[in-house]
DNA sequence: TCACTATCATGAAGAGGGCG
DNA sequence: CGCCCTCTTCATGATAGTGA
């Protein structure tokens, strides 16, 4: 049982009427029931009520009295744990409290790894001994090594997960790497360098107008292999912008229906919808942004039962496939040479 | 015992609908 | 079209539990 919950329980059980997410914050806060750092406290303690009937559905302790109002269920009574009586016994989940000087256990364990592990790997424990003993670390778990471990474990599948190259680095057997110790110095200032100049490529993507997007579209698409690459009039055609063809092998063609959306805000499901409307009957559909795809236009653009599915190019991939074509950009003539370690030596690469 | 996992609590952003 | 509001979902940080 969560404390907030039980607060907002015990609030309304006091209110005469439903109340608000914001009333329910407001009063929580004031009465020291329930204190919150971050920036949205209404929007988390509604978003806990939501989840909770979401989850408990007619069990939950509240219900929806109206139109973002809550009050308690009548159907459902609650024994509130009584903190003297199960005090020892019950889980309660310490809050983490940051306080100044203090580090989440992710970035306590960056820190050790980069100022006392001399660049060699080292064990979670250790780690996590030497920043409670630095007071980095402030926790009241009865674990912080396994909490330590998990965040660094967690982290890793996270980024991974994401594409993104994580801090760490498992080597097995409890001990944490950090990446950064992989690559050079070098590789580190060409990767921030490089993603500075595709930040800069996507600002000036988002400076064009739409009809010059549309053409560095049908330019990109020329490049790709397409061949009888055409805009279509501006304004017309049911929102398709450029078709194109793709030969494989002289023997397979497709048609291909572009259309380009040079925008600040996701591409939403409707206009996937329009452009499927507006294919013809052999042609395949493709939307290329430079912003993103809502969860609902991937769904709907990947449908596939009786509809023609679309494919998706959204703002990385475009700035991906304007590098591969060197189109705004090019690469230089330098490349790094890196010795293989193994080659002078009896050991086998692997 | 200890490496690893399941789960929780929270904050914040996103989606989508209504309205002016 | 933009703003506001309700509601949902995701990311993050943390903890105790599990099982080899």
């Amino acid at each position: 049982m969560s404390s907030l919950l039980d607060s907002v329980y015990l609030l309304l059980q006091e209110s005469a009427s439903p109340m608000h997410p914001k009333e329910l914050a407001t009063a929580l806060i004031q009465r020291g029931m329930w204190s919150s750092k971050g920036k949205t406290p209404d929007a988390t303690v509604g978003a806990r009520i939501y989840c909770d009937i979401k989850k408990h559905g007619d069990q939950s302790r509240f219900i929806k009295a109206a139109e973002g109002f809550f009050t308690l269920n009548p159907n459902v009574k609650v024994e509130l744990p009584d903190p003297g009586k199960n005090a020892g016994k019950a889980v309660k989940r310490k809050q983490p409290e940051k306080s100044a000087g203090s580090y989440s256990f992710s970035d306590c364990a960056e820190k050790i790894l980069l100022h006392f592990s001399g660049n060699a790997p080292m064990h979670y424990r250790d780690i996590t001994s030497k920043a409670l003993e630095l007071g980095w670390l402030k926790t009241e778990g009865l674990t912080p090594e396994a909490s330590m471990y998990a965040q660094i474990l967690t982290e890793i599948q996270r980024r991974e997960k994401q594409g993104k190259i994580p801090r760490f680095e498992k080597l097995g057997n409890g001990m944490v790497g950090l990446t950064i110790w992989k690559s050079t110095g070098l590789e580190r200032h060409i990767d921030s360098f490089n993603d500075k100049q595709r930040k800069v490529l996507m600002e000036r993507m988002m400076q064009l107008n739409p009809q010059d997007f549309e053409e560095l579209i049908t330019t990109l698409l020329s490049k790709m292999g397409f061949s009888e690459v055409s805009r279509t009039p501006y304004g017309g055609d049911g929102g398709v912008d450029v078709r194109g063809i793709m030969t494989v092998h002289d023997v397979i063609h497709i048609k291909l229906a572009v259309q380009a959306k040079r925008w600040k805000a996701n591409v939403q499901s409707p206009v996937v919808q329009q452009l499927r409307g507006s294919l013809g009957t052999d042609e395949r559909g493709l939307i290329v942004t430079t912003s993103n795809f809502s969860r609902g236009a991937r769904d709907e653009a990947r449908r596939t039962s009786s509809h023609t599915p679309i494919d998706l190019i959204d703002g990385d991939q475009l700035v991906s496939l304007l590098v591969e074509y060197n189109l705004g950009v090019r690469k230089n003539r330098y490349q790094l040479l890196e010795l293989t370690p193994s080659f002078f030596s009896d050991e086998e690469e692997i």
